[in-house]
RNA sequence: GGUCCCUUCGUCUAAUGGUUAGGACACCGCCCUUUCACGGCGGCAAUACGAGUUCGAAUCUCGUAGGGAUCACCA
């Protein structure tokens, strides 16, 4: 069965780029009836924050992304010790005494004369008297992970064939100086007891899983399929973490952003499917394919997400929305939603209307003599579906205007705005009271 | 600086050696509605640059330029 997992570290809140992670996951095993399981890496315990935990689960929750299962690394420490053993007992990890002062000076020289800063495997050819020195100075030893430096082959869900040469790379710190976990380390051990059988991450993770790949098959497992997701950018091509601004998950929340809006642009940006509103994640699902995604960087443009945002309204039936409709402080009805919700692109926006329909508003005059000619000619009796209609061919009939001339002053007259919801409809649910009110020019 | 990756309409992308280089969104226009919006229809618009291979290149090769990632006792 396809199992995968999505691996947060608790230090902060979900934001556009790792949410997208997190979702594709989500609909590549929810596509194949498999498992997605969430896993807190919090191995980190200087970083991480368990008011972050929960919101991370918050706002997945929130997006409707539901998890079958859940692990977090901190209560797992003990298995990573154990995998240090067995790599220490294959002459995969040795112990180095450098601290990290030594080594970010080493690296700095390295750089400067122009040299790939590499570890040197200085601690590799301590002898054991030289251990026994450092530990009996009191000295703690941190772990690598001797890497083999060769070339490391695997075919890439996203990227296609891929290969890195190892001797790129330093080998990786596993355990540090104070006996904690390092993630290249932990996250294999958990990818192997927790049978994970596919990891998509975005493409920042490229050597890393190079090197992973080797740690699995010294820790005798074989590795999962791998896919590297291109990084998302912002419009203007620059990487999204860089400008962390509002693009958290709760930021677009505050803004009236619905998670259909964010899911809808996030699952097909970037592949060959085009960009366009879902009700309902089901529908992405059914024919999410990883193989759609581009091996360029897919742009995150705010005001597509606004479009999909107000197109999402149009998809939905009063019962949709009523869960969000009764947060507001007054009841909003079935009839007024369905005038609405092809005008509105944001669910703030429905107070807007509710004000212009019921509230009070500043209306616009700019004709007062043309207005005074509308109120003369509003029709007696009840409203019906039929009162716009013959309101404004009598006003047509006395005043001899048409069109454009006689329905934009009456628009901004009634509503303070010039552009909106179809009119005869809007004019029966606001009633002649309020009509007669906007007509009277009393704020004149 | 080393290594790896990327570059097709404004944007996201399709076309795995032969297409009028296709679609979607944006934009513009027309229609609908005796108004605007919504909706429907249509239009504009691209192979980063330079060589090479080939009868033929967006596609393969090399170079140039631009962008990104990575090179932590973070994840």
């Amino acid at each position: 069965m396809t199992k995968v997992r999505f691996a947060p570290s608790p230090t902060g809140y979900l934001h556009i780029g790792n949410f997208r992670t997190a979702l594709i996951n989500f609909l590549y095993a929810r596509n194949k009836n498999g498992h997605f399981m969430l896993r807190i890496d919090d191995t980190d315990d200087e970083r991480s924050q368990i008011k972050y935990e929960h919101a991370i689960k918050e706002d997945l929750d929130w997006m409707g992304i539901n998890w079958d299962s859940l692990e977090k690394q901190s209560s797992r420490l003990f298995y990573y010790d154990q995998a240090l053993e067995k790599l220490l007992d294959k002459k995969r990890a040795y112990p180095c005494f450098e601290t990290p002062e030594e080594l970010s000076l080493k690296r700095k020289r390295q750089l400067s004369s122009g040299k790939p800063p590499i570890y040197d495997r200085t601690a590799l050819h301590l002898s054991d008297s030289d251990i026994a020195d450092f530990k009996a100075k009191g000295i703690r030893p941190h772990y690598r992970f001797l890497l083999d430096h060769s070339d490391v082959n695997w075919n890439d869900l996203v990227k296609g064939p891929s290969r890195y040469n190892m001797s790129n790379l330093s080998d990786p710190v596993i355990i540090r100086e104070d006996g904690k976990v390092i993630y290249t380390l932990a996250s294999v051990v958990d990818d192997i007891d927790f049978e994970i059988t596919d990891i998509l991450r975005g493409e920042d993770h490229m050597t890393n899983s190079a090197a992973q790949i080797q740690l699995f098959e010294a820790l005798e497992a074989s590795p999962p399929n791998l896919g590297h997701l291109s990084l998302l950018t912002d419009i203007s091509g620059a990487g999204l973490s860089k400008r962390i601004g509002s693009l958290s998950l709760r930021d677009l929340k505050a803004e009236g952003f619905q998670p259909m809006a964010i899911s809808s642009l996030l699952s097909k940006v970037g592949t060959s499917d085009s960009v366009d509103i879902f009700k309902d994640i089901n529908q992405i699902t059914f024919d999410f394919d990883i193989e759609k995604f581009g091996k360029s960087k897919p742009k995150f443009d705010k005001n597509e997400l606004k479009f999909l945002n107000s197109k999402y309204f149009k998809l939905l039936d009063f019962e949709d929305i009523y869960d969000q409709l009764k947060n507001f402080n007054f009841e909003v009805t079935s009839g007024f939603w369905e005038l609405v919700k092809d005008n509105i692109e944001n669910i703030k926006q429905i107070e807007t209307w509710w004000h212009i329909i019921y509230g009070k508003i500043k209306p616009v005059y700019n004709d007062t003599d043309f207005i005074k000619t509308c109120l003369q000619n509003l029709p007696n009796g009840n409203f019906n579906e039929n009162t716009w209609s013959i309101w404004t061919s009598n006003i047509m009939k006395v005043s001899g205007r048409k069109g454009k001339d006689l329905y934009n002053p009456l628009r901004l007259c009634l509503t303070g705005q010039s552009r909106g919801p179809e009119m005869a409809t809007l004019v029966l649910l606001m009633g002649r009271k309020k009509i007669i009110e906007r007509l009277s020019l009393n704020d004149l």
